[in-house]
DNA sequence: ACCCTCCACAGTGTT
DNA sequence: TGTGGAGGGT
């Protein structure tokens, strides 16, 4: 007898077998993914349903494995689902079994958001809107905001064709975020758009939106395709539903259309992505897209004391148009929360530090303490602090693995020894041709476009004939005929041809030259990347994996402090969490969606689940009044107190008059 | 082609 | 305080 059902509450059982599309409203802390897993472990167990013919989706790829992990545990290997995996990874695997809805052949690459932005970059100067003058439009950073809207319309099922009409509706009418959109800014991101999309189809390349916008798309049109793939699935599952944005409901819905299996666990209360296109109006309408839906309310948190959930409750009490429930908990009230207020960022990044040191010399592990901040910004007088303290901290969420220059350089020679003569690699060539330096400058690169154009060749391929100075072309020819090299070695592993092709361009050889200190791990890295190689069977295994996971091996530093922001600590949980510059203006900001700040700061109080400290300064950058999601926490379950450090608050005032 | 300096900016971020 | 982009000098 599997024992999955065995140590569930009476709520989490109810909802794990119950038949038909069925919604299950988790609260923070209440076994949402014990809950998951168990549904689909007795699929499998109990109802006998093929583990293939189960589809269960998550938005990260921990999540992912933190499922299948458990499953393998309990029925074993054989029993694992087959397709489980995040909303990216399985479109991908829709995309690749049938590449051709999406315009694509057959091993297609996928960019990470890196590639995007260059890919991007390049069509816009192409274009003449990369300049830095007013045609870009969009302010600050005109490619952000053209990559950040090419996505959106992505995941709104927006394809390149409508991007026009689209654009000139929502200048006439009104905006979708309540921001005021620059009209001719959205007319140029409809434009590049449909350029870019041009391009990456030539590249045989697809970015993260086109993984499920073409799939869908094509569900949505193609009668037989979309039997074919919902005939593959008898039962749907999805975690964190409450984050969906139209693409991935759109899927989960013409999956599951034939038979209505549909489980979808989620917390409206904790709908934190709405500015990265998530909706939550989808699970708010669950019951009514799928007449006849059960839905299922855990509420029993098994995480929090209770005055921390008291307090939670206070704040997500104060937004209406809720599903609505209230947790509740057996363990004893605890600790009070402690709101703290300091005259300075700089005393509070002090104190809160000295407050960590005081516990951990009383026996406490530095890994029981997180530090939680609405925006990255915050994290520098945090460090600081907790270096002069000499407290052991990580800061969750610095640049993954995958990301780093010399991870991303050392993939794109894997991809060219792979193909050297696709006009597929030509990315990957453009990004590798000049580290280490090969006369490659801009002019030199037209040139070898133009001939590459010309004779409809890739890039590399173009060194032969195109008319280059002498010693760039040279160094071209020895470039390439090092990688076509490797590419011939017969029996070779993925590790291998990573490793031949790094020493045969010299690109080993320039890390190791280069002691800069910013080149300090660069080479343990590419041999960190090296041994990951020996995981995978083909070189497109490897890039894959790559493209669609952020951290890399190895990255749970033990034993520090955590520090993070709100979003990123979503789904984890502390002992001791601390909750800083809680100020008007800072959280909430005064921008975005004052329901989804709450919101945030009901999923910040609910990582703790001993003690939360919640401080604000009375000055940061100007004078500060205290958030006014304070004033939603019962008096009852809080204590005040405030710490004044003069010494410490004023080197920040003085160091502003000087440089004026 | 490459290096250096200056400037402006600073929302949250998975895949 | 750091990052990315642009522009100037060699």
């Amino acid at each position: 007898m599997p024992s999955i059902l065995d140590d569930l509450t009476p709520q989490q059982h109810a909802a794990a077998v119950q038949p038909g599309p069925t919604l299950v409203i988790a609260g923070a802390g209440t076994g949402k993914t014990k809950t998951l897993t168990a549904a689909v472990a007795h699929r499998i167990a109990n109802l006998k349903i093929e583990p293939a013919r189960i589809l269960t989706v998550t938005f990260t790829n921990k999540a992912a494995a933190e499922m299948t992990g458990r499953i393998k545990l309990v029925l074993g290997e054989a029993m694992a689902p087959r397709w489980a995996g995040t909303f990216h990874g399985l479109g991908a695997r829709q995309l690749r079994i049938e590449p051709e809805v999406a315009d694509l052949r057959p091993g297609f690459d996928i960019l990470d958001a890196d590639d995007t932005r260059r890919m991007v970059k390049r069509v816009m100067k192409a274009m003449n809107l990369a300049g830095s003058d007013e045609e870009g439009g969009g302010g600050r950073d005109p490619i952000k905001t053209v990559c950040n809207r090419i996505s959106k319309w992505k995941d709104e099922l927006v394809i390149p064709k409508d991007a026009p009409a689209l654009a000139e509706a929502s200048i006439a009418g009104a905006d979708h975020d309540g921001f005021p959109v620059d009209p001719n800014t959205l007319r140029n991101c409809a434009r590049v758009y449909i350029e870019y999309q041009r391009i990456l189809q030539d590249a045989n390349a697809a970015d993260f939106g086109d993984l499920l916008l073409w799939p869908v798309r094509a569900m949505m049109q193609d009668r037989t395709y979309r039997e074919r793939w919902a005939g593959r699935f008898d039962r749907i599952l999805s975690d964190e539903y409450q984050d969906v944005n139209r693409a991935q409901y759109t899927w989960l819905r013409l999956l599951s259309a034939g038979h209505k299996e549909i489980f979808a666990v989620g917390d409206d209360d904790q709908s934190i992505f709405g500015w990265r296109g998530a909706d939550i109006k989808y699970i708010r309408r669950f019951t009514r897209d799928f007449p006849g839906a059960a839905q299922i309310r855990l509420e029993e948190n098994f995480r929090s004391t209770g005055h921390i959930l008291a307090a939670a409750n206070g704040i997500i009490g104060r937004d209406h148009h809720r599903l609505g429930k209230t947790l509740f908990t057996r363990k004893s009230n605890g600790t009070p929360l402690e709101i703290v207020r300091f005259n300075s960022g700089e005393s509070e990044a002090a104190e809160v530090t000295r407050e960590i040191a005081r516990h951990h010399a009383e026996g406490k592990g530095w890994d029981e303490f997180a530090i939680l901040y609405r925006s990255n910004a915050l994290s520098r007088l945090l460090e600081e602090a907790l270096m002069r303290g000499r407290v052991p901290y990580t800061i969750v969420g610095d640049v993954g693995f995958y990301h780093r220059s010399e991870i991303k350089d050392s993939l794109a020679l894997l991809r060219l020894v792979i193909a050297p003569d696709d006009r597929q690699g030509d990315e990957s060539f453009r990004r590798i041709i000049n580290t280490p330096a090969r006369g490659f400058g801009p002019k030199t690169m037209a040139v070898l476009e133009e001939e590459a154009a010309w004779r409809r060749v890739s890039l590399l391929q173009a060194l032969d004939t195109a008319q280059l100075p002498p010693k760039a072309r040279a160094a071209g020819l020895l470039f390439a005929d090092a990688l076509r090299n490797v590419g011939r070695q017969i029996g070779a592993t993925v590790a291998d041809l990573l490793s031949l092709a790094l020493d045969h361009t010299g690109y080993r050889k320039m890390l190791r030259e280069s002691q800069a200190e910013t080149t300090e791990g660069r080479l343990d890295n590419v041999q960190e990347l090296i041994q990951l190689a020996g995981n995978f069977h083909t070189p497109r295994e490897l890039l894959d994996h790559t493209a669609l996971s952020s951290s890399g091996p190895g990255e749970d530093a033990t034993n520090t402090v955590k520090l993070m922001t709100l979003h990123r600590a979503k789904g984890l949980e502390f002992p001791h969490v601390f909750l800083v510059a809680w100020e008007n203006g800072l959280f909430p900001p005064l921008y975005g969606d004052h329901d989804e700040e709450r919101r945030l700061a009901y999923v910040g109080v609910t990582r703790g689940m001993k003690r939360v400290t919640i401080s604000h300064a009375s000055f940061r950058r100007g004078p500060a009044t205290p958030s006014v999601f304070l004033e939603d926490i019962p008096e009852v379950n809080r204590v005040e107190g405030w710490h004044d450090h003069p010494a410490l608050s004023r080197p920040a005032y003085r160091a502003v008059s000087v440089a004026r």
